[in-house]
DNA sequence: TTGTGTTTTACGACCTCC
DNA sequence: GGAGGTCGTAAAACACAA
């Protein structure tokens, strides 16, 4: 449990699962949930304790396009390091395996995988299907991921050599994750639709409202991937 | 426990763009 | 042709009610 519930509750408001922080010292580093309104979010004090976010507002237009000119994240020789709770700390140490792992995932993908990507055709093993990404790497992907739902080729690099996955295992979070968001916008918009007809109309409530503004989001993502790569 | 529904990784097929 | 997009799906991981 984990980052997800963060998020969630963060995000979404969804207050069904638990977390138990008791067990995952490591997430202290993230005392406070950053994102209080995923569809409405807006930069601000609350995001305090994301330094290479602060300046940019989460516009459907996903950010300025000077994104690729900040510093890279982690410990890259840089001195970054992330303000929490107003106090500097080191950066997300890549060495600190311990914090990015539950266990050793990229072990049995590379295993799995291969230096070629495929191991006969198979690249699934019966061992583990999947690896479960730690709350770290989860937390640092969402966070990546409300600066702009479509990650660049340098942050791509940047992320996952600072998070220990492969830029494949990045490119694949970012795509199920645009997918996510786009099975939750189309569930409210259902609900929306429904509530609308069965009920007189009302004054939309702030669901309701930020269920539109998400939307419209991801109506335009359409748009965004050329915008990104006009980036490059 | 266990059964069940949901979420999370990972992939293949197909499409678009450069 | 390659890279990366969506869409659909498989299966592990997870949450939770009974």
């Amino acid at each position: 449990m984990s980052v997800s519930f963060l998020l969630d509750t963060a995000m979404y408001g969804n207050p069904a699962r638990h977390l138990n922080l008791s067990h995952q010292p490591h997430l202290n580093v993230y005392p406070s949930a950053p994102y209080p309104d995923y569809s409405g979010y807006h930069p601000g004090p609350a995001l305090g304790n994301d330094l290479h976010h602060t300046g940019s507002s989460w516009s459907p237009g996903f950010g300025p396009g000077s994104r690729e000119e900040w510093p890279p994240l982690y410990g890259h020789g840089t001195g970054h390091s992330l303000p929490v709770n107003g106090v500097e700390v080191n950066s997300i140490p890549p060495v600190d395996q311990a914090l990015l792992e539950r266990e050793e995932p990229q072990d049995w993908m590379r295993r799995a995988v291969g230096p070629t990507g495929n191991t006969g055709g198979k690249t699934r093993t019966k061992d583990k299907y999947r690896v479960v990404y730690s709350d770290v790497q989860r937390l640092e992907l969402e966070k990546e991921f409300h600066f702009s739902r479509y990650i660049t080729i340098r942050r791509k690099a940047e992320l996952a050599g600072a998070l220990s996955l492969s830029e494949r295992q990045v490119k694949i979070w970012f795509q199920n994750r645009r997918a996510k968001e786009r099975k939750m916008n189309k569930k409210r918009l259902q609900q929306a639709q429904q509530s609308s007809t069965s009920t007189p109309p009302s004054m939309p409530t702030h669901a309701s409202a930020t269920m539109v503004s998400s939307t419209n989001n991801a109506l335009m993502t359409d748009n965004i991937s050329t915008t990104i790569k006009e980036e490059y």
